[in-house]
DNA sequence: TGCTTAAGTACTGTTTTGGAACTTAGTAGA
DNA sequence: TCTACTAAGTTCCAAAACAGTACTTAAGCA
């Protein structure tokens, strides 16, 4: 089966991982919870190669979960941020997070 | 940044996506939820590739959310079941399902 | 004019995925 | 005995997604 196909399961679960389910979706999202709103916040919080980025967060606003407003008009500059819909997923998020700080310690205080 | 780096990161979010955050995994977890077990009823249920099913699978066994556990001894069989790990999984489960249930309405009753 | 910032795009090569066929080990039936 | 069947994978190839780097655009600044 395709991903894209996901988006008319029968099952809500489902169709909640067609917009979310990808490696890094997610983590643009955690990354708004946490205040982040522009390109270049992103691009260096998460490590995602830009061009992925970019695709990700056309998706976002695509779906309705994140908004672009305009903080610049000369050149054309805007923030992401988080629709009511995106806010809705802060207790999926808080689930993942605590399911994250119980069950997976971090092995190597700096990375490798 | 590379998916597999993602197990220490900092962010206890990042480092659940690390197991959890790919296009199928949540799927399967889904249907040991629903009570599945067995390979061949990931495969069906989920219309994901047997190929991919086998590799998750395994990285859920490494990762001790999910246990096999013998049904069979003549030819090795396996029920894949829920360890308790895997079971606290299950918050996080109901908040996407409720997610998904109030946004995003299956817009044509049957599969394409 | 040239340097910097923000937000992307384009190009190229490597990984991962999708689809179908094949394997293995045992069971059941003609 | 030969054949088909079941469950659980594996293997192969082509297609899609991804990572890394360089490039573009549009403005501000020195």
């Amino acid at each position: 089966m395709k991903w894209s196909e996901l988006s008319d399961n029968w099952c809500p679960v489902a169709r909640t991982l067609s917009i979310l389910g990808d490696r890094w979706t997610l983590l643009i999202l955690r990354d708004c919870f946490l205040g982040l709103s522009r390109f270049e916040q992103f691009a260096e919080s998460s490590g995602m190669t830009r061009h992925i980025l970019a695709d990700r967060l056309k998706r976002l606003v695509e779906a309705g979960v994140l908004a672009k407003q305009a903080y610049s008009d000369a050149p054309k500059r805007y923030d992401y941020v988080l629709t009511e819909k995106g806010q809705e997923l802060a207790p999926a998020m808080m689930t993942l997070r605590d399911w994250g700080k119980k069950h997976l310690p971090v092995r190597r205080a700096t990375a490798n």
